[in-house]
DNA sequence: CACACAATCTCATAATAAGAGATTTTCAAT
DNA sequence: ATTGAAAATCTCTTATTATGAGATTGTGTG
């Protein structure tokens, strides 16, 4: 029963997986907007798992409804990932509590309102309201958002330890830099400190041309951040006056949001 | 390392789990409706496994992003769930090609307009669009539907197998009965004959009080069903030539995405 | 009908989940 | 800070069981 030598220790994160119960759930990782069905022939190759031991974790993640097979003898996430994410919605705190607040925010302003959840460094929008007619850049629940640009990124960034900060700056330093933050990580950093200070981050069509993203952190009581709160509007409704009359509002509801203590941590 | 006996057979469906791998799974089941955050203790007692065990589980589900703890000690479905719901709907054959016909529906009548897939004993909606302004009755994604009510339920019942309707009929009764299917399961059991025959069903107000349910099953190319199509639309705005016409366009709908041929079984 | 392919089965063995109880962490309250 | 109670993790041995090679059965297509 060899097993590809892994060092021993803890699993976090994307470590490859050292116990049967992480492998099975080690296929739901492979689903991407990039590749969304997948062969068994494809996932023994990239698995890296026997054939039978394969087909065994089908079975059962089949049985669950995780996954379902088209009939070109691939298969797709199932059904139950529906249901499930229908009862996440209803559970999640950051959703209930903050959705009303994103309601009031579109009433204001002819925006697009949304909070996104930070978790595993990744960046993901749970809850999305909008009153903009034809603004592009909604995102919807479920959409992950890139790391190296727009006011939300930062927004959490700008919250995270050092420790934590650093690797993420280097990984997406080319993106940073494009954007305007500067040009080494250490000028970066800086300008995330910038960001702390002033409590929200502003964007200018860096995800979506035309866009103007206002983002403010979700904090626990431990001051790490779990999620943003985002209004994005059309470069040409707002000017200073206007992002900075947003601004206040977006970190209103992000701090009406932290107090409700939304849980706990991912990392 | 005793484990409570269980009869050894496959485990198919809501049986006993009987190996680690669909254990772990086990502790997505617990989360409903009516119970959206669980303690370890609770689930302790309810699962039946001993305290490493569980957290054990607890930690790889929480590692994978399909569960998260709220800080009262308690643990809710997580971010992972959000992310894949995203994916699935991006990877559905029956959401990607019948959308574009629901939004006709929508478009032609106001109304209310719906995919629902059929998995394991559960209608689950899967996709909605709507036109009507203050249609209560919009089920949206994710949200499982009753069994012995409302033209969807019957639509797909009505094209089960015999040895897998009957059972359904016998748990239902009662809700069937209600609705005017017939007292006994014999009687029951020709009604759906009849909506087989017809090839949708219909629905007075039996989910929601005024509105009226038309629904079309999609079949595999086995004839299994597979999903329904529903429109629901207030009963004041049709009348009986109405209902002809939208059940029409209902079977179409219903049967152009069956030849699309969405995907297999559940069974 | 036969072919290719997909899925499942058999079985011996090595690998590893499981559990009892101790230990460490976490967090609230003083 | 300090304590104390509850939550989460760790240790370690043993019995359980997950695993893979290969054979076999199932499934659908030309």
């Amino acid at each position: 029963m060899r097993r590809i030598g892994v060092t021993t220790d803890h699993a976090s994160s994307d470590m490859k997986p050292s116990n049967s119960l992480e492998r099975v759930l080690a296929v739901l990782e492979v689903f991407s907007e990039e590749r969304l069905e997948w062969t068994s022939e494809d996932l023994m190759a990239h698995l890296g798992y026997s054939r039978p031991t394969l087909y065994r974790y089908l079975k059962i993640l089949k049985d669950a409804g995780l996954l379902m097979s088209s009939r070109n003898a691939s298969v797709t996430l199932g059904p139950k990932v529906v249901e499930m994410d229908y009862l996440a919605r209803r559970s999640d705190t950051l959703v209930l509590s903050g959705q009303p607040h994103l309601k009031a925010l579109t009433a204001r302003y002819s925006c697009n309102a949304m909070i996104l959840r930070w978790y595993g460094n990744k960046i993901l929008c749970v809850v999305s309201e909008t009153s903009a007619r034809n603004l592009v850049s909604s995102y919807p629940r479920g959409r992950p958002m890139p790391l190296g640009r727009g006011a939300i990124a930062r927004s959490i960034m700008a919250y995270l330890p050092r420790a934590r900060l650093m690797p993420l700056i280097e990984q997406n330093l080319d993106d940073l830099r494009s954007v305007g933050l500067g040009m080494s990580v250490e000028e970066v950093r800086q300008s995330m400190k910038r960001v702390r200070k002033a409590g929200y981050a502003v964007a200018f069509g860096e995800v979506t041309a035309g866009a103007v993203g206002i983002a403010a952190p979700v904090l626990d009581d431990r001051g790490v951040p779990i999620a943003s709160v985002c209004v994005t509007i059309t470069g040409a409704q707002v000017d200073g006056a206007g992002i900075d009359r947003i601004a206040a509002d977006v970190k209103a509801v992000a701090n009406e949001i932290s107090v409700v203590r939304a849980d706990s941590d991912n990392s």
